[in-house]
DNA sequence: GAATTGACAGACTAGTTGGTCTGTAGTTAA
DNA sequence: TTAACTACAGACCAACTAGTCTGTCAATTC
């Protein structure tokens, strides 16, 4: 019996099992994430998680389309729609990123990149939910520069689709290498290349 | 006991196991990695495996540096050595390289970055001896550049280190993108630009 | 306001897993 | 030849962990 409060919030309860779960595979991945642990950080039972859940896996479904993939989508994919000029946008957006990144965090990674390398080779079912959300981040970069090509501010011989297959790429390979450096001279390092890869683009 | 051969070779034994391990690891990484299933499939047992490692810490200490580290030397350390064109040398390396991969095995992974994201934010001593192999790749790579710049086969202007540290992050970005996806596709998309970058360096 | 349902609490379990320990056969040195 | 040591074999164990089950209290329905 919990002592103090009663007051019952399903919703909330549910959100609160799946932000911890979700800051636990960070840390730990989702073969390190414990049930257990969850519980322990979110002071609740396995009565209350398996009300919620069927198990472990239905959590991480759940952490890969009600948490990752809405970040993705406020991070990316909602800015991206805004985009006039892709060149200057991106550079903007990628040095207000570097801003907010502190040793600690980059330590890290990519909660996309992290999710994808570990659990995707797992199952099946992990595997389509991550494909789905990079195949989603993918279009809306690749719209951004159909748009700019069109706009003129990106040349016309740039293909739209490839480019953006190339810059995630190369955006996720920087915070991935920088994550077992505990520096973040090698994420500066390789922005600088970044951000000169980017300004080709430039019409 | 044993009922076939008795023969001993310890040097043997425990490079079986090395080598399941790691591609256990590649297959569940190395939380998921089951100490008994590398027995069952090396047919040895507890006896034998704690004969050669103290734990299971200890075998993926030894994989890092006994297995991964030597596979990175051979695939590129040594044949960085060799460049003399780094834009020339690179490509063809990457286009050989693009003719070995199946889509089965696209769907494994780099085992470098497979092990950096997994395994180098659970123990310290995991990171320093991946960290360590990243280091010894840039490092190779940076001088490649270098002695291409005085060669007069790069661009003066272009940086080694970070030119290195980019190129790395994107090839590694571009793989462990693909490992979702069941086709080459976004491979060869990404790969078009990567190549268009590695030739904008050209003197 | 009684009854039904929803949202948990928490003890318990069965299966797994890294690791131990004793025994034994091959190997080597004297 | 034999004693000492190495390289295992394989039974066993303790700890952990996902998942179950029964009970209970709040919330909603009628």
């Amino acid at each position: 019996m919990n002592s103090a409060v009663a007051v019952r919030n399903p919703d909330i309860t549910r959100q609160k099992i799946l932000d911890v779960a979700f800051e636990e595979i960070l840390l730990k991945g989702y073969q390190g994430l414990r049930v257990d642990q969850v519980l322990k950080r979110t002071a609740l039972t396995k009565g209350a998680f398996y009300h919620h859940f069927t198990s472990k896996q239905a959590l991480g479904h759940a952490v890969i389309d009600e948490v990752l993939k809405p970040w993705i989508v406020e991070k990316w994919v909602e800015p991206l729609k805004e985009f006039k000029n892709p060149v200057d946008d991106l550079i903007n957006m990628l040095t207000e990123a570097r801003k907010e990144i502190n040793t600690a965090e980059l330590h890290t990674g990519c909660p996309l990149n992290n999710l994808t390398q570990e659990m995707s080779p797992l199952d099946e079912s992990f595997r389509l939910r991550i494909a789905n959300i990079w195949q989603m981040w993918h279009q809306s970069l690749a719209e951004a520069f159909e748009r700019g090509r069109h706009n003129g501010t990106i040349r016309t011989d740039v293909k739209p689709g490839n480019v953006a297959r190339f810059l995630i790429a190369a955006m996720e390979g920087i915070i991935g290498q920088c994550k077992c450096y505990m520096n973040d001279q090698a994420f500066d390092e390789a922005g600088e290349c970044l951000r000169d890869y980017i300004e080709s683009l430039r019409a």
